[in-house]
DNA sequence: GCCAACGTTGGC
DNA sequence: GCCAACGTTGGC
């Protein structure tokens, strides 16, 4: 079992979504850059842990989800009404794969980009090296722990 | 295959 | 809203 995060527009998909969507589930859609998408195609698997992270607006790893469902084509890809829309890619070659995502534990309170770039514990985390925008890291183990730990919740 | 132009991300 | 960092595109 793997570690990751997530980031998501508050606006556009946030926490609050997630919890209100049926089973408390979600298709990860529109993920457009490759090597996030290498990290879901290539080694996400169901059970693995995921801070699910709201960047832009008061940024902040707000609870930990799961994966549920491994790498499909991400449908939206192939919708020309879609945002998401790719018209370079082909059904019988998709480009891009989506996961789904459940909603595990919200926590307590957001726990925020600025009090993670004080905690020594999760220095080497990917979300705060300097310019990293990539939308889905990979999470170290000790960092996955830190992070529950500092949020005030424990979870496998 | 280089790299300038362009578009996007995301903290501030 | 600004803009630096980063990824992608496409001419050559």
């Amino acid at each position: 079992m793997r570690y990751w995060l997530m980031k998501t527009e508050p606006d556009v998909f946030s926490w609050d979504d997630l919890e209100r969507c049926p089973n408390r589930t979600t298709m990860w859609e529109g993920v457009r850059n490759y090597q996030a998408r290498n990290f879901m195609r290539d080694e996400f698997g169901v059970g693995d842990g995921v801070l699910f992270y709201h960047s832009r607006k008061n940024p902040s790893v707000v609870g930990v989800a799961r994966v549920v469902r491994a790498a499909y084509p991400d449908p939206t890809q192939f919708v020309e009404t879609s945002r998401y829309f790719d018209p370079r890619s082909a059904p019988d070659a998709p480009r891009w794969v989506t996961v789904d995502v459940q909603a595990e534990r919200r926590f307590p309170e957001p726990l925020t980009l600025s009090r993670l770039r004080a905690e020594r514990g999760v220095a080497g985390m990917a979300l705060l090296a300097p310019g990293s925008r990539l939308s889905v890291q990979p999470v170290r183990p000790h960092e996955w722990e830190e992070v529950c730990r500092l949020a005030g919740v424990t979870v496998d």
